[in-house]
DNA sequence: AACAAATATATGTTCCAACATTATATGTAT
DNA sequence: ATACATATAATGTTGGAACATATATTTGTT
């Protein structure tokens, strides 16, 4: 289905304006659709988001706000979401030693094993997008690359 | 900035993988800028949402079921927006006479001008698009609804 | 006509998001 | 060296999101 069907709206006020309200109808659509997955192991898709990012850097410990900056959702408030991965033993902390306003973590074995069982449903699910090809999902990137390199930039 | 620097990863797994991370990342860009505007006016994205949807329909009124089926995030609480509007004054709330179960919403003048106080705020957003052609917004439309018409639909 | 199922909206509850503030440590300028 | 600014993380608070459930009305079935 077309954005017009999807939302019900024929006109828009520019090809900018459909783009964008595509873009937003578009990821709530794939977030929603991969909660489902998250939802069967017990995390959120923000919890899912750290732990690959801690995975990234295994096993080496990384500071909170660096977690912060490599995330999808730049305003996350990242010490809870620790939080919540700590209660679950998927994650470690402790003071970092060079600068103890800062705070290092690091995936558990526990958080490793997870990512494992989950990593086949994630693929799973993304070999399903055929309805575009390799190519094409790259030109995507290309053009909102682009986007957000746009005037209004901050 | 490319989503590489953006959430300072180099490699993903796939083409896939790279343009469902930059299209959630994208979106969130957009909609925390678009809440900048927003939140001068005292609303929210989701409550312009709906409000652009029943200007869209005036001077009929609209059911609650039916806004629904044009919001954005599908899943959003429309009878507790609607609550909000209205105590805004935002909008009108009486009971459809045909179905007694559904209610019928309408925007109020107070609402038309709020949006159209709005209009040229979002406007001047958008125009700062300039990152991208007309044509390549249309082209992400175009890839956009075709991702979305993949096998996983449901 | 009676009852079950479906539809439309509202509400209850729990947890998370957003925003501001605080606490502590580090950097810097005089 | 001290005062002040900045950086880092945690916390307090308020309102909204997510999910289940309730209530009223309509539709369909026998």
């Amino acid at each position: 289905m077309s954005i017009e069907t999807d939302i019900k709206q024929k006109k828009f006020r520019s090809p900018y304006q459909r783009m964008g309200l595509n873009l937003v109808y578009t990821s709530n659509w794939i977030q929603y659709q991969q909660m489902e997955i998250f939802r069967e192991f017990d995390i959120t898709s923000q919890q899912f988001n750290v732990l690959r990012i801690l995975r990234g850097q295994h096993p080496n410990p990384i500071k909170v706000s660096d977690i912060a900056d490599r995330m999808l959702d730049k305003n996350s408030n990242t010490s809870r979401l620790i939080d919540k991965l700590l209660v679950k033993k998927l994650v470690d902390r402790k003071s970092c030693p060079n600068d103890r306003r800062a705070v290092d973590v690091i995936i558990t074995e526990e958080g490793l094993e997870l990512l494992k069982k989950l990593d086949p449903e994630v693929e799973k699910w993304e070999a399903n997008m055929t309805g575009i090809t390799p190519d094409e999902a790259d030109l995507i990137s290309t053009l909102l690359d682009k986007l957000r390199n746009s005037k209004n930039n901050n």
